[in-house]
DNA sequence: TCTGGGGTCCTAGGACCC
DNA sequence: TCTGGGGTCCTAGGACCC
């Protein structure tokens, strides 16, 4: 049977800010722009102690907690060291797959194969990535990809869980139905309509393939039911997919109405969108613009091109047709447009990417990482970059 | 001072064709 | 007097995740 690791790294982005600047450390911070539209993205454990947690307005958790530490987003960096991260864990044992910047599934059967004491091995692998790169993280070990992301879950910080199959109605049952991976604020509710209110009750009805519960959750219930009895995937997906689509979006300063008063956002989005669809080497014949209304309902119209395109004039002429078409009389209070349908431009000379991956997977220890990050930073190429992104 | 931004996948309904 | 029906492709919206 397969060893399937979950490996998360615990408040991420708060722990890399504390590594920039170690006066950070003990303290309550919090991830995210302190402006109109700013959300926590991630907050630390002595923020958390306040009840601060993602996805709060950053005005509510200034409110819970008066003396949080606001820091901005630098994704580079995040990039950097997540890097770092998927190297360390890739000594352990080839078979890692990308789970999202912060996260890993890693297939640990014939590592741990040959050990005597599992357990202590991959408290090693905790720990000597807590000491090389100062992140800590919670393991999650079981048979799937499904109950190994539960198990990391189960304790953080720096959490070890192992769940055998056997294991399930004891350690899974009995977690409320909020806590299930795949189900989220939208459908507990309706499932506590049902009167399941457990995973254990969702199991206990899918089992007896519930019409109601089956009708609720369409394909996904086939799925859902597979996992609480000890199925779904263990396979490691090695290769990053290819996108399927870019999209890039903005809240507006201020809610607005008519073209006029959304041009240069719309400008600018449609600018950053080119630069990361030619940093990806991606063209796209599917253009869709999106807007919010004031209601914070999503709509969204789509173009079609016809010849696969990247360039940024194009791009901001067809959301420009789309919003006058379908937007011009509504009230935004955010712009985005997405390039689908993507296609590899015809080979082109190959151009250096902002961030060069030899470059930084040659630097293993976590201060290299950050005076190369600060570097960049007052490099003049980059704020030239940003300078664009703002028009 | 109400509520980000980046994605993926699924679904319902319409257009179109035979 | 009643609404064929199946298949495919496309679009808009929505749920979910980090």
């Amino acid at each position: 049977m397969a060893i399937i690791m979950h490996v998360d790294l615990n408040a991420f982005f708060a722990a890399a800010e504390v590594l920039r600047d170690p006066s950070l450390k003990g303290k309550p911070i919090a991830i995210g722009h302190a402006g109109r539209s700013g959300i926590v993205s991630t907050a630390s454990y002595e923020a958390r102690a306040y009840g601060v947690h993602s996805g709060q307005p950053t005005f509510q958790a200034l409110k819970a907690c008066p003396n949080l530490i606001l820091v901005d987003h630098h994704f580079d960096y995040y990039h950097m060291l997540s890097n770092s991260f998927f190297s360390k864990i890739k000594e352990v044992s080839p078979l890692v797959e990308m789970a999202s910047i912060d996260e890993a599934f890693v297939d640990m059967t014939k590592p741990l194969s040959q050990e005597k004491d599992p357990i202590a091995f991959c408290r090693n692998l905790q720990f000597s990535l807590k000491e090389e790169l100062g992140l800590g993280c919670s393991m999650g070990i079981a048979p799937t990809k499904w109950l190994a992301k539960m198990a990391s879950d189960l304790k953080k910080p720096m959490g070890l869980t192992i769940i055998r199959k056997k294991d399930i109605p004891s350690v899974i049952y009995p977690l409320p139905i909020e806590s299930f991976w795949g189900i989220g604020k939208k459908s507990a509710p309706r499932l506590r309509e049902l009167g399941i209110s457990t995973i254990g009750d969702f199991a206990k009805k899918a089992n007896a393939d519930d019409p109601a519960l089956m009708e609720l959750m369409g394909k996904f219930f086939y799925t859902a039911k597979s996992w609480v009895n000890g199925g779904g995937s263990n396979q490691i997906e090695l290769e990053a997919p290819d996108p399927k689509s870019i999209g890039v979006s903005t809240t507006l300063g201020h809610d607005c109405q008519g073209f006029a008063e959304v041009y240069s956002s719309l400008r600018s989005v449609a600018d950053e969108l080119s630069l990361r669809a030619k940093r990806e080497r991606k063209e796209g014949y599917g253009v869709t613009l999106q807007v919010k209304d004031t209601q914070f309902r999503l709509h969204s119209k789509r173009g079609t091109l016809v010849h696969s395109s990247n360039d940024a004039d194009t791009l901001f002429e067809e959301a420009r047709r789309l919003y006058e078409a379908y937007f011009n009389d509504m009230e935004v209070r955010l712009v985005g447009i997405t390039l689908e349908k993507l296609v590899d431009p015809k080979k082109e000379e190959v151009q250096m990417s902002l961030w060069n991956y030899q470059e930084y997977e040659k630097m293993d220890k976590t201060k290299l990482l950050i005076e190369e990050f600060n570097r960049r930073l007052d490099s003049p190429s980059l704020m030239r970059l940003s300078e664009v992104a703002k028009k």
